[in-house]
DNA sequence: ACAAACCGACTGACCAGTCGGTTTGTTGAT
DNA sequence: ATCAACAAACCGACTGGTCAGTCGGTTTGT
């Protein structure tokens, strides 16, 4: 996962310090989880010390805190950009699901930390954990909404419903991050997608469709 | 949450000491995680020594362990005992939904430590964390599977779609236990009853049945 | 000459696990 | 019934290791 922040003002030894902390943290913390990674095992991997890694974040927690927000806006743009390329609102669902898996199955630290340490953590995350989530909940619910207002589904709790999907796609990925042999994620969508498209009644044409990218 | 605990030979000071540690251990785990949690602090709150704790447990580790398997295995025999007294499948996957709502709602720490906590301790109890969560869809698997059989929805994967449903609900809880003022977990049930039932396909008629328990 | 960025040895708090010692219960011999 | 002998259960002060965060000093850029 190469990140890509923002850059502030022109690219700098500051840059390039702060990145290069934020992607190490990226693999300790996916390999370790929070609580079992060291400041100083961050500060290892990314070959610079802890006076750097305590000039750029006041704290540990600070530096998880930037990651996690880090990771969270680049996922959900990456997915939005996806779902901009379809047209009727299952195939836009079907991208973001798509979507989600790819990066999940390329970046598996990333998928570590959003999907479980940020909820393991601790309470004092709880605000991340609700943003997070929150994200991408919302990519779901305001496609669901336009299929509820074109009329392709009937209207329902779509709030609810888009926290479901998440937390359905969630659970599968963290059987699949704890045994990755058990069989790959992908092999897991076409189900996912159909039981996902069907429980909000979308008509069975637009179910039984083959997934354009199976 | 009383833990009835299986007893051992006839109920002495040592089952009474294990029992006290245990019951301690739910609370303190639930309020504060498993890495917030000091073995001190579960010793004090169920007015022990360290050295009762570590006469009956070998680890920090073992308590929480003991406790997942406790909490987890005590739940999934509630739960089959609600599923137990309906007829149809619709009615024993809809006893199930409700009876997780229900044991969430009463055992906010239970269900801390069943849906986050597990997931978050690491690593180390990837087994237990797959050994709960395999537990509780084997439970949806099977009944699925029934309703396969006779033909009440189509043949499907009804192991994915298991490990799917729990995550659903496991999310919507998870939102809730964060932030419990945003709205009861009760008021999801009907939105997630018709949710679930109708991503597998039952027939409207026992979709839409109006839920007994609602 | 000045400050921003960086370095890394050090400190202080925390905490899992230990261990010598005490209490409580049981057995069985008198 | 009484008690010695023994073990199971329990106590809590202490230890050793870990690690987040600090700080005086150094380098780099302007």
């Amino acid at each position: 996962m190469s990140l890509r922040l923002p850059r502030r003002s022109s690219t700098g030894r500051k840059d390039a310090t702060r990145i290069a902390l934020l992607e190490a943290a990226l693999n300790v913390f996916g390999e370790k989880g929070y609580h079992g990674a060291a400041v100083d095992d961050i500060v290892d991997r990314a070959g610079r010390s802890k006076g750097a890694a305590y000039f750029h974040f006041p704290s540990k927690a600070a530096i998880f805190r930037a990651l996690v927000r880090e990771l969270a806006s680049q996922l959900v743009n990456s997915i939005q950009r996806k779902m901009d390329t379809a047209d009727t609102p299952a195939e836009r669902l079907d991208a973001a699901l798509l979507g989600l898996i790819d990066v999940f199955v390329r970046h598996r630290a990333l998928a570590r930390i959003v999907l479980i340490e940020v909820a393991g953590a601790g309470r004092a995350f709880s605000d991340d954990l609700i943003f997070v989530r929150r994200q991408f909940a919302d990519l779901i619910e305001r496609e669901l909404d336009r299929a509820v207002e074109i009329g392709a589904i009937p209207p329902c709790d779509t709030h609810l419903i888009a926290t479901a999907w998440f937390g359905a796609l969630n659970e599968v990925a963290v059987h699949w991050l704890h045994d990755p042999d058990a069989g790959s994620l992908h092999a897991s969508y076409p189900s996912l997608r159909q039981l996902l498209l069907q429980s909000v009644g979308f008509s069975p044409a637009e179910v039984d469709r083959v997934p354009l990218h199976a």
